[in-house]
RNA sequence: GCUCGCGUAGCUCAGUGGAUAGAGCGUUUGCCUCCGGAGCAAAAGGUCGCAGGUUCGACUCCUGCCGCGAGUACCA
């Protein structure tokens, strides 16, 4: 039995007691972790509530404590139990049998896997626009969505990744109006400029982004430049121009150097829906129609929304500047972004009545495919079933909350069916610089900026710390590090360490903050390798490891049997705090579907950090290879062991690796 | 104006209505006769923005205020 199957049951056994005894239907009841392993192992403050409730039905007075005291009786018939104890002015403290327990969490276990039948949930990350090179902030989002893609796995579920592409919007548009009016370059040029750039070992997206931050500039001083946007944009949408395809190579060349960028991070992506294809397979159009139909949207006959169409939103309130409505056609018969989204998001459950074609985009290193949607009808038959998703979670910055809500809000009313729980904004805060970060990298600040407790990164204006430079900045950090300790491995293994430490550092510092806490990237904290960091949690798993190397043959096994055939004399062998390890240790599933319901991937790292602290205080206060009480040896092995599979598989599923040694 | 988020230790942040509010960093002081010091231990540090309310119980829920941020485009 699980731990959470356990404390499912005691739940029930809690329910049913105060229905048989105090004839209350109580319904939903809290558990609790105590916080000290003296006080046990699970706490139900449940007889303060009962107590009101007997009041309320009886008038009958009732102390807690004495309900408390009942109860416990019921809860020492489970197998599990070894003894109740009520506490404080009322608390039902359960304590586990710690024998029984070890025995059973000493056997390995997996993860549930999902089947063909398991709930489908499609996370959508990362969706960079294909312009420039990623930077922190980008990567945020990727690995925000990664995570809980790995966590929603973990728990089960059927996952699928998608990687949006905005490949005809207008950062695009900027950096072809750059290659064609700032650069002279037409599509011939560019092929020959990329060859260049990697004979130098210069990133195409690199180039690009210093050439989108130009761009920028001249649209400053330069008014004529910043009209042939809108024109360019036109060609962009239009397709089947020689605009459109210099567009479809920059846009293309950019996305291959992101699944780069991201792949060095262990981020993958299993399909790139492209916006182009949402507009060439008319997928507005058929959303435009179903709204039409339900009534969901409206035309304006007059007021300053006349010839639009919009879609009422009533809860906020609007006023002579701010309109509480949302246009999603244009007075001039154009989509808005927020249009085109809705009919995506509908793709996305499966509701729409369309579907995309399909064609085979890149492979990874391992043969994994990834996909990418084409306007032309397919003939390889084994393109995967993509979108129909039971659940979709966009991974997409706070500040899109509002056209969210309308995506959200627009879908609902078309498919009443699936309703608003259907389509998830993971919202989290955005990655900004401190002012002296900014000026750090070079950027010169108006004495405004100066003044701020931060600065927003900007593709446009070129501010910002790209992924690729981080990474390798971390990755040079790291070897440093590798090199001081074990200067006599080969070079390849290394550098190997070091990327693993390097991912496992930048991922962390990305995750342990939860999503809705703005983010002052700070070097020093970011490429920290000690305190509160991916590093401390890998070091400690790595010690653990290390102890196995050094054991016996056979060891562990002995070990585990040891355990299984003294079950009854362990008790008094594993003491307070190497329980308060065991039991920590027999939290991840708990803590991973914690993770899921509140979609918050910060719970899994916050727990993986606590194991790898709690692990560290063990391994100071245990010399466990030189145990002589042969018993307590075993339980001090099979609490490493335990802790260090529990510490690998939620590494895992942060996308942290354990390196062999570091 | 309205909507949403935030305000917790010097700094950066955790904290499903429950027990004495916790980490990391920084500061001070200890710990390698070793299964790895990228570590461990100890000390100092708090009016949980303010004021009410609900509750047996509030950092957590409600109301009002103060401060900060974002959004509120016929941009994407």
């Amino acid at each position: 039995m699980s731990l959470l199957e356990l404390q499912q049951t005691l739940r029930e056994k809690v329910l049913e007691t105060a229905k048989n005894v105090f004839n209350i239907e109580l319904g939903q009841i809290a558990s609790e972790v105590p916080p000290k392993t003296e006080l046990g192992d699970l706490a139900f403050p449940v007889s303060f509530e009962l107590a009101k409730r007997i009041k309320q039905e009886t008038g009958e007075k009732q102390n807690p404590r004495a309900i408390a005291e009942q109860l416990k009786a019921t809860l020492e018939t489970h197998e599990a139990v070894d003894h109740v104890e009520v506490a404080g002015a009322g608390y039902l403290n359960v304590f586990y049998k710690r024998s029984k327990f070890l025995a059973q969490a000493a056997t390995p276990k997996t993860f549930k896997t999902a089947t063909e039948n398991s709930p489908k949930r499609i996370v959508e990350h990362t969706a960079v626009n294909p312009n420039k090179a990623a930077h922190i902030g980008h990567v945020r989002n990727s690995v925000l969505g990664d995570t809980f893609v790995r966590i929603l796995r973990a728990n089960g579920d059927r996952v699928e990744v998608q990687n949006y592409i905005d490949n005809t919007g207008v950062q695009v548009a900027d950096v072809v109006v750059a290659f064609i009016y700032l650069e002279k370059m037409n599509l011939d040029d560019i092929k020959r400029l990329d060859a260049e750039l990697a004979e130098k070992h210069v990133s195409f997206d690199y180039y690009c982004w210093d050439l989108y931050a130009k761009v920028g500039q001249e649209y400053e001083k330069n008014a004529e430049l910043k009209a042939k946007r809108a024109e360019v944009l036109h060609l962009i949408e239009e397709g089947d121009n020689d605009t459109a395809k210099l567009a479809d190579y920059v846009a293309t060349r950019n996305v291959e150097c992101l699944l780069k960028t991201m792949e060095r991070l262990g981020i993958r992506y299993d399909l790139l829906p492209r916006e182009s294809e949402i507009l060439h397979l008319k997928f507005w159009a058929k959303a435009f129609e179903k709204m039409k139909e339900l009534g969901v949207i409206r035309f304006e006959m007059q007021g300053k929304n006349a010839g639009c169409w919009v879609m009422p939103f009533d809860t906020h309130t609007g006023n002579e500047e701010f309109d509480a409505d949302k246009i999603l056609v244009k007075s001039n018969g154009i989509v808005t972004y927020t249009g085109k989204d809705i009919a995506y998001q509908l793709w996305k459950l499966g509701v729409l009545g369309l579907d995309f074609n399909y064609r085979h985009f890149c492979f990874y290193d391992d043969r994994k495919e990834v996909w990418v949607t084409t306007t032309e009808e397919t003939l390889n038959r084994n393109v995967p079933k993509f979108g129909g998703g039971d659940t979709v979670y966009n991974v997409i910055d706070t500040r899109q909350s509002y056209p969210q809500d309308i995506v959200k809000k627009g879908v609902s009313l078309v498919s009443p069916e699936r309703g608003e729980a259907a389509s998830v904004h993971l919202s989290y805060d955005m990655v900004t610089l401190s002012p002296a970060a900014a000026e750090e990298l070079g950027f010169v600040l108006s004495e405004e900026d100066k003044k701020k407790p931060f600065v927003e990164m900007s593709g446009r204006k070129g501010l910002g710390v790209k992924a690729d430079d981080f990474i390798n900045l971390l990755d040079e950090k790291a070897l440093a590090e590798v090199e001081k300790r074990h200067p006599d491995s080969s070079k390849d293994e290394k550098h190997k360490i070091a990327h693993i430490i390097a991912v496992g550092a930048l991922r962390y510092f990305l995750l342990k903050f939860t999503r809705n806490t703005l983010i002052v990237f700070d070097f020093k904290e970011a490429l920290s390798f000690e305190g509160e960091t991916g590093c401390f949690c890998q070091y400690s798993a790595v010690r653990a490891n290390s102890i196995f190397r050094k054991l016996e043959e056979g060891g562990l096994g002995k070990a585990v049997e040891t355990i299984s055939q003294n079950q009854v004399n362990l008790s008094e062998v594993i003491e307070d705090e190497v329980w308060a390890l065991i039991t920590l240790a027999s939290r991840l599933e708990e803590t991973i579907a914690q993770s899921v319901h509140a979609a918050e991937p910060a719970i899994v790292a916050k727990y993986t950090f606590n194991l790898a602290k709690a692990f560290n205080l063990f391994y100071h206060h245990h010399k466990i290879l030189s145990e002589e009480n042969e018993l307590k040896r075993s339980v001090l092995i099979a609490t490493a062991d335990i802790t260090r599979r529990t510490l690998t598989s939620a590494l895992n599923v942060l996308g942290i690796e354990v390196p062999e040694r570091m």
